[in-house]
DNA sequence: GCCGTTTTCGGCCCGACTGTTTTCAGTCG
């Protein structure tokens, strides 16, 4: 529902609709993602209306896309404009009227087509073009295609639990698994992989073929099925007989990396590999076939040979941080700034995921467009948490805030308030292209401000969209390490930042993280998961994580760095 | 297109950057 919304929204913005309806339709969307309940619950009780943002023609677009599946409205849209557009305007540094330039002088219709402009040199001449605007395109359409083909775990995730739940409804199927890098929880991952143990592989292939989800069958054999599905993701299906589940499972998982090095270390010990490839022993789990190696169990996240299979061997690996370990959530956004929901509706939230406190860190008063809050409104913000506070048993709500680092590397925030908050974040929201040296310092001086507890999404890369901020991350760890700073792990899907690599270099150097949500809505607080994942790949056990500490104790250590 | 209301339409968020231009349009966060 809400991506036909996001799509309305581009297509009107190509056709220069009104900014602020588009910003309506956009801000639709988001409210509808961010919604805890089924759509058709809030139908059925006809209270569209009293969800805000959606008004009286957004309700009956919702209606006619429960009744009918899809938008009238957006289907003409489609038939009018080319389908390529829409990916053009998603190029850095192109918008609708740069788009609409190139579609109505050189009839520009898709993303290749534009590229061959750019390099036989059309573009420069156009009006507002120049030489350096057509390099930039080429150059930025050369990176839009090698990450080609990559989405996201969080959606991958997605498609991959509906499938397997679906295939595990089949008769004859004993049992399914996710496998690949979905289950080794990269960030991002090429196709998803299932195995599947059943006695008739032709009627789960037959029926899986027909899937609502499936678009076109690219590959089918007896042990195989590859399927186009309509978000773009493949799906790749194997199927086993139930005794050769398990090792299936395995070598599906890989990595090759991890594979490889495990042969290596079985040749070194005078084993062959070829017992375990051929599937000739049925074995019930995988912690049977590491024992069969003389190893303990390598958890699915390590499996890339950075070191797991040594450390095993050593029998070294980290107790690894789990979801439960964590026990509260240290960056939300709410109603104050840009987030869709009040701070009881966050508490009641986190209450129910059995958090112990929860810090309400909304944007500074700098960060104007999404709604960054005045020292007042601060100040009123810290007070409702505070009476609040006393009406809760057993649960804290800490004030706190996620204060802008200033393109000079100042917080836009007087010391004497940032002193007196619980939890204070600083994060860079502007000015992304500053060079290394005074990016770098301007995020060391952030670290080195003895108010700040933790650096927010500290590298500020956006998946797919946007490179971080270029960044001496060596000396930011440096710094962090010298002052106490804690760096963030923040979970949104987008984001993972830190990421795997950076996050173990961390703890290397004995920085703590915090694992956040940054969360602007109730359903993105369940997005703590693929935190944990970036930090189970960093090899985090919970000490490492100022977020596995009890209320008591996080309470009491936060309020020594506050002294 | 939504919202609020002094109920029927005006306001909605805004400053910085970039590449182009020679004063600004387009894009971005």
């Amino acid at each position: 529902m809400a991506w036909i919304f996001y799509e309305l929204a581009d297509l009107l913005e190509f056709k220069g609709e009104n900014f602020f309806k588009i910003r309506a339709y956009r801000n639709a969307a988001r409210v509808l993602s961010g919604l805890a309940e089924p759509l058709e619950k809030i139908g059925q009780r006809g209270e569209w209306t009293r969800v805000p943002g959606i008004g009286k023609i957004i309700a009956a677009k919702i209606d006619e896309i429960l009744t009918t599946g899809h938008l009238n409205k957006l289907e003409k849209l489609r038939c009018e404009i080319p389908p390529g557009i829409v990916e053009i305007m998603s190029l850095p540094g192109i918008g609708p009227k740069r788009a609409a330039l190139f579609y109505e002088r050189l009839g520009v219709t898709t993303i290749t087509e534009l590229d061959e402009a750019a390099k036989a040199r059309r573009l420069r001449n156009l009006p507002g073009m120049g030489a350096k605007g057509e390099q930039d395109i080429i150059r930025n359409i050369r990176t839009r295609k090698k990450r080609h083909g990559r989405i996201l775990l969080a959606t991958a995730q997605l498609l991959a639990g509906e499938l397997k739940d679906y295939l595990l409804t089949l008769p004859d199927v004993i049992n399914v698994e996710v496998g690949g890098s979905v289950r080794r929880r990269k960030e991002t991952v090429g196709d998803i992989d299932l195995v599947v143990a059943t006695s008739n592989p032709e009627l789960v292939f037959d029926i899986l073929e027909k899937h609502p989800r499936v678009k076109e069958v690219l590959e089918r054999s007896r042990e195989h099925l590859i399927l186009q599905t309509k978000w773009g993701i493949e799906v790749d299906l194997a199927v086993v007989p139930e005794e050769h589940f398990v090792h299936n499972l395995f070598f599906n998982t890989g990595s090759q990396a991890h594979l490889d090095k495990l042969k290596d270390f079985m040749t070194t010990k005078g084993m062959e590999m070829t017992e375990l490839e051929d599937g000739t022993i049925a074995f019930s789990n995988e912690r049977e076939i590491y024992k069969g190696l003389g190893l303990p169990y390598i958890q699915p996240e390590l499996r890339e040979d950075r070191g797991e299979v040594e450390a095993a061997a050593q029998n070294s690996l980290p107790p690894l941080v789990e979801l439960e370990d964590i026990k509260g959530d240290l960056h939300i956004h709410t109603v104050w700034s840009d987030g869709l929901c009040t701070i009881g509706e966050v508490a009641k939230r986190a209450q129910e995921k059995g958090y112990e406190y929860i810090a309400i860190t909304d944007h500074s008063q700098s960060l104007k467009i999404a709604g960054g809050l005045s020292l007042d409104e601060l100040e009123k913000q810290h007070k409702e948490i505070k009476s609040l506070n006393e009406k809760m048993d057993g649960f804290t709500i800490l004030t706190g805030i996620e204060a802008d680092i200033l393109p000079g590397g100042e917080i836009d925030c007087p010391d004497g308030i940032l002193k007196d908050t619980d939890l204070v974040i600083a994060s860079v929201h502007s000015a992304f292209k500053q060079d290394r040296e005074t990016m770098t310092a301007r995020i060391v001086s952030a670290i080195e401000n003895k108010n700040v507890d933790i650096i927010g999404h500290p590298t500020g890369r956006l998946l797919s969209r946007r490179d971080g901020y270029d960044l001496d991350l060596e000396r930011v760890l440096e710094a962090s390490a010298d002052c106490d700073t804690i760096l963030e792990i923040n979970s949104s899907p987008d984001r993972l930042d830190l990421n795997d690599i950076n996050a173990r270099r961390a703890k290397e150097k004995g920085i703590k993280i915090a694992i956040n949500t940054d969360a602007h809505d109730l359903k993105r607080m369940d997005e703590m998961c693929y935190g944990v994942s970036v930090a189970r790949r960093a090899w985090l056990a919970p000490d490492d994580i100022v977020n596995t500490m009890p209320a008591k104790k996080l309470i009491k250590f936060l309020r020594k760095r506050h002294k």
